[in-house]
RNA sequence: GUGAGUGUAGCUCAACUGGUUAGAGCACUGGACUGUGGCUCCAGGGGUUGAGGGUUCAAAUCCCUUCACUCACCCCA
């Protein structure tokens, strides 16, 4: 590998590429927004320890980490978390509860990269702190579902699977399996399916019989019941599937949790989520203890779901052609013009409107060819016709002559903005 | 990290299975066209065939190594 190659699993953002990006972006927001959470962003580096409290040694393997120049041991973040519970229990003070957060940011893991799994991607996290209450679970996912249906995926096109680990926990108490093996024994559920069902029957002991009996048949709770009740009320029950096998790898969720995929299935998790009740305390050294749920969705499989569903993928094409088209093209037809049509330009732009023009002299055949490429719906014409202007509606093709001094009402006019001077 | 597959122009692919100077379409640049855009025609730029080594009179083609990508395993933030 030289030099001049990008890292394996890193990603050169093009401007097509960029446009996805902030096509993403954009709905992001806009639907955190609309649920009255508000956008925070923590550091890319954080010590390695953060990520070890929570999950174990383990995890350094899949860390993209390194030793600093001040001799730190420090890693690019991995997920968001554990930097949130860190900054909630430092300033939990200085807000009122429920904390309803959301952060765009990039995210790093040091594996070996294959399809939906890079090297860095973006991620969206949402987090409500502060919030016992089943009301949050149901606001979180409500978010999560509309965040998918921003990009016009409907519950025909994707799915989210919610399981609760209260009530694997309660399964567990009640037949009076010692604490120390809940963790292994969700590992074993987490991974079933995946796993030979011999290796599942192995590890499952004598438990067996009754797990498999759960899992075949469908877990049911009065508290996944009222849970899908209250989607059922926001008319989202059409996206949700009731599903216990979902446990999720990560050791510190404590409740509802839930995973977002495809209905084709041929991708991994859009997004998935939780609740982590006990992880702020744990963090904090017992210092701040706080109910939090959350959920993150990365960029990357999202993208892949809205290339794989034609609605979703013209919504978008459409969305990014509007996004990029420019407002008006200048045409210099004669050079001796190029300072008037420079001046009005500056007005233009200075009016909001995106405006473009070539820098050297050009045919005018390409100047309209560059109009049309560029997207512009008027062209300006600068040439024997000074003081007047050509102005050429480019869906029409209609021209008609406008004083220059009169070019700005009759540009406003064509753009529908209302009389600003 | 393990296993399999694939690497030819910016992109999609050719190259008669080892045989002249590696081609085409699209894209890009320019011209036909000295004041009018989605055509058309012509021309041009662009490649150490991922990289390194080996076999051979001769390698894009066969062998080895390495790198990258894809898929599966692993893991899932």
């Amino acid at each position: 590998m030289t030099s001049m190659q990008k890292l394996p699993g890193f990603r050169d953002f093009l401007p097509d590429d960029c446009a996805v990006r902030n096509y993403i972006f954009a709905r992001w927001r806009e639907v955190a927004r609309r649920y009255g959470f508000v956008e925070w962003e923590g550091p890319i580096l954080e010590p390695t320890e953060l990520y070890k409290k929570k999950s174990g040694s383990e995890i350094v393997d899949q860390l993209f980490n390194f030793t600093d120049k001040g001799e730190r041991e420090v890693a690019m973040r991995p997920e968001l978390t554990p930097t949130l519970a860190r900054v909630v229990a430092a300033h939990e003070r200085e807000f009122k509860k429920p904390l309803k957060w959301f952060s765009i940011g990039r995210f790093f893991r040091f594996e070996k990269q294959q399809r939906g799994r890079l090297r860095e991607h973006f991620q969206l996290n949402c987090d409500i702190i502060g919030e016992t209450a089943l009301a949050a679970d149901i606001e979180l996912l409500a978010l999560c579902i509309d965040l998918l249906r921003a990009f016009g995926l409907t519950e025909n096109d994707v799915v989210v699977r919610i399981s609760d680990r209260e009530f694997w926990t309660d399964f567990l108490r009640e037949r009076n399996v010692p604490a120390d093996r809940w963790d292994n024994l969700l590992q074993v559920i987490d991974k079933f399916g995946r796993e030979s069902r011999e290796k599942t029957i192995e590890k499952l002991g004598e438990l067996a019989d009754l797990v498999l009996k759960v899992l075949s048949e469908g877990g049911k709770s009065e508290k996944l019941d009222r849970l899908v009740d209250g989607l059922r009320d926001r008319g989202l029950a059409e996206f949700v599937d009731i599903d216990v096998r979902i446990v999720r790898g990560l050791a510190y969720y404590t409740g509802i949790v839930f995973e977002l995929f495809d209905r084709a299935g041929n991708l991994r998790a859009i997004a998935g989520g939780g609740r982590y009740d006990n992880l702020i305390q744990q963090l904090s050294d017992d210092a701040v203890s706080m109910p939090a749920l959350g959920f993150a969705m990365g960029d990357v499989v999202l993208g892949e779901v809205v290339n794989e569903t034609p609605h979703a993928l013209k919504q978008m094409q459409q969305a990014i052609a509007a996004e990029r088209k420019i407002d008006i093209y200048v045409v210099i037809a004669k050079e001796k013009h190029r300072a008037d049509a420079l001046a009005q330009i500056q007005q233009l732009r200075d009016h909001g409107y995106r405006v473009d023009y070539p820098l050297t002299p050009t045919k005018v055949a390409r100047q309209f060819q560059a109009a049309e490429d560029g997207g512009a719906s008027l062209a300006l014409l600068y040439g024997d016709e000074w003081p007047q202007v050509k102005v050429k509606n480019l869906t029409t093709r209609e021209e008609s002559l406008i004083p220059n001094k009169a070019l700005l009402d009759s540009v406003a006019k064509f753009f529908n903005v209302p009389d600003s001077a």
